[in-house]
DNA sequence: CGGTGTGAAGCCTTTCACAGCA
DNA sequence: TGCTGTGAAAGGCTTCACACCG
């Protein structure tokens, strides 16, 4: 039952680490309700898994389970929440004060794990002082210093999408090592920085994609 | 070049699905700048992927490009958007009227191609009647006339996680055919119902997990 | 000649099934 | 006995490389 260090061990799969989290609000949960061991069924239920796949993916982590009895709910959390790096503390900058960004602002469960707001900016000049989330919206002009200044690691993109290269340029360039870009458009950054996309239009379209489908297994004339 | 009637062609995988909006994106932007043929290296390129994929994917759709010369722009982006089900005219409602509902309804791109926002819900009485992107604010408890009414197939989940499964339930028993949940919970649903969800925290953790190696890896002392 | 369309190879992920241990 | 941890099998996706054809 000793901690692996992190870094001296295999190599974890990136379908394992996007299944991490889930585990990790799943034992959220289980640790609210008292419940001290939990078996990988009962995990994966909760997470929205198969059995199989929580076993070979806590696997990676190290053998953090017991035999006969189950996982011990807090140790496997804490686990996970090293692994994840959720015990730093990570520094966000979101860019874009319309609409998305305020939501994305005012997330909770934001400042809970980790994660924690310390500036949001905006081009447009009438933005500017404009309060979100007990943050006064700065001058994206000022990205540099700030980034620099409170430790940034991860940049938010919430801006149009015409705006979104320069943005991420700009936080790659004032050292942002992560980004989340929720602005329609291909974004390139250069390897060693990671980025994720999260897009409206996309999703959409994809769950047309599988309703048309359906549509069409109803009633399958006019299959236009 | 004959169109392959969509239902009767081999299975598309859900990875080359979930790319067909990375083309469609990227032809849009080819029909602005007046190409009228496209390479699948350029296209790979303009979508963020590589040629053999592209090729590899859009095979799967029929045989619509030209041997020794590339893909017809306008006529390819014409098969995918039958394809998508961007042809149809898909009814979207919004539940949940908060910072992320609003910013939801108010993302342009939406009425664009087949989306159209025909009602935002809320379960919060104080909600009601708010003009959120041009709709009146309507009450969550008539979600069921509504999507009847406006044969609304799509479902948008905007509100705290909390509330996300009851509103889930409710959507499905109103007869709605695809969720899209930007809840931070587990949401079950019918098989025969499609979901996607779209969650900030995971983001981030993924996000953190590898911001976390590449620390470790600049300075490998104090693994903690 | 040049770029598509596609079998085949390789890699990654999921699932199976059971040995091994508390 | 019961549940984890994990090799091995199966399945899916990506990449390769080249036959084929406009």
């Amino acid at each position: 039952m000793a901690e692996r260090p992190i870094g001296d061990r295999r190599r974890i799969p990136e379908a394992t680490v996007a299944r991490l989290p889930l585990y990790y609000r799943a034992l959220l949960e289980t640790g609210e309700m008292g419940i001290a061991t939990v078996s990988s069924e009962r995990l994966a239920e909760l997470a929205g898994v198969n059995a199989a796949k929580v076993r070979k993916d806590l696997s990676y982590l190290g053998s953090y389970g017991t035999r006969g009895v189950g996982y011990d709910a807090e140790y496997l959390l804490h686990q996970i929440a090293r692994e994840l790096g959720l015990s730093q503390d990570w520094p966000v900058a979101i860019v874009g004060a319309g609409n998305l960004g305020q939501a994305l602002a005012n997330y909770r469960g934001f400042g809970a794990r980790g994660f924690r707001v310390v500036a949001v900016l905006d081009a447009d000049p009438r933005k500017l002082g404009l309060e979100v989330a007990g943050l006064a919206v700065e001058a994206f002009a000022d990205l540099d210093d700030i980034v620099v200044g409170r430790k940034v690691t991860i940049g938010i993109i919430a801006t149009p999408g015409h705006a979104a290269q320069e943005v991420a340029d700009a936080l790659v360039a004032a050292g942002v090592g992560s980004i989340l870009n929720f602005a329609p458009t291909l974004v390139a950054v250069p390897a060693e920085v990671s980025m994720r996309k999260v897009d409206l239009a996309t999703e959409l379209q994809i769950l047309s994609f599988y309703q048309l489908r359906r549509a069409l297994l109803d009633q399958p004339r006019a299959a236009r």
